[in-house]
DNA sequence: ATTTATTTTTAGACAAAACTAAAAAAATAT
DNA sequence: ATATTTTTTTAGTTTTGTCTAAAAATAAAT
């Protein structure tokens, strides 16, 4: 297994937990930042190793041994995220990137270990769920905050967006996984919205509430 | 910086620690496990970097800049054993593998963090040197266990090889980093030693005794 | 139902890092 | 001092993962 081809893996795997259908050559194009006619080179590739059913013109999706591998792959990225911020000390937008590397090293020794010594955590510093070394994933109850009717209570519990801006803006408004949270107004205009939190009232856009997951409580 | 470019540099680096003289491209070829063909083609583009300086048919050495870079490669490398023995709990053994991978992954952050988490460790799970954060190096005063004289008491405190087969045999015989030896006899026939360790007699052959780092105590 | 546009695949090329085989330089031996 | 051996370099391929440009298939629009 190459890195390239685990993160062609990973990158299927993600856009399949979104989509219903089968997985076209241009979405995984954009997601890995090629060309489309790279990405069909290395569909072969994965198809010949049977990691995903293949069937030209018509996208992909993983088998049975293909969505087992990028879980793994899932598992690692996760598992060090953890590490980089409940031992390192690093910030919840500064761990993607060097995941990223991470997610490659190959041994499963260092991962049972690595899991072992992090008291096998069931989620990422952003909510995500963490496969267990079998694939399993505990399936987290959690609806956007945009879905929540007025003078509802809920417990902030993941993001659906991690890229750093949106984890500083978090940051910055004090919102972060375990902030309890009432929704005070919805404005139907823009669909923004009126919260408290930590006993401030905070006006959140609609785009903010549609990245942010909560569960009632 | 690509992997490969790394682990000559390391090679590089290694070799000039136990020769007064230019490194051979052969010298190269045969650590890094590959043909000397392979080896030009990537001393020209190390050359082409300044990282080392090369004279066809001359051999190499490392620039100011090719030995630092060298430096935090090593510096990473054992970091990640550290880590990987202290915390993790893995043995002497199984570390360096793994940390051959850990090494290449690219974030000073990540080094820095780690070495503090490790509590600035100033030297490795097999007794060698960690460079710090601007490569300087302890010098560690150190001597080979075969150099010693009958009676001496010394301590252990370093492997000069670091196999994994090795590694195992002084496990199996009780013998750590830290251990107190006590020279009892030396037989000039073969080399071999008589120690004390931990109160017992023990057996050393003359390869044993040239692999084992002490100082005196 | 055609035409047009979009998506996907093929064909051919390139860079990195390896290889083999052969040539050139240096070292060693007679 | 010359011949032989060893070391090193060059030249030309290969593989992996990318690219561009063009062809083929599918989808959308009139």
């Amino acid at each position: 297994m190459t890195q390239s081809e685990e993160n062609y893996l990973k990158i299927i795997y993600h856009l399949s937990l979104v989509s219903k259908t089968d997985i076209s050559t241009n979405a995984i194009a954009e997601k890995m930042d090629t060309k489309a006619s790279s990405v069909t080179d290395m569909l072969k590739k994965l198809a010949e190793k049977e990691l995903i059913d293949y069937l030209k013109y018509q996208g992909v999706s993983l088998t049975e041994k293909g969505l087992l591998t990028a879980k793994m792959i899932v598992r690692k990225h996760r598992l060090w995220e953890v590490f980089l911020v409940d031992k390192l000390n690093f910030s919840w937008d500064e761990v993607h990137e060097i995941a990223e590397e991470l997610e490659h090293i190959k041994s499963d020794k260092l991962i049972d270990k690595l899991d072992e010594y992090l008291e096998y955590p069931s989620e990422d510093p952003h909510g995500d769920p963490i496969p267990d070394k079998n694939g399993k994933i505990l399936k987290i109850e959690k609806q956007l905050l945009s879905d929540l009717e007025i003078n509802k209570k809920c417990i902030c519990i993941g993001v659906k967006d991690s890229s750093s801006e949106f984890l500083q803006y978090l940051d910055k408004h004090k919102i972060a996984l375990g902030s309890k949270i009432t929704i005070l107004e919805k404005e139907s205009f823009d669909n923004s919205m009126t919260i408290e939190i930590k006993k401030n009232k905070v006006l959140i856009s609609s785009k903010i509430a549609n990245n942010l997951f909560v569960r009632k409580g």
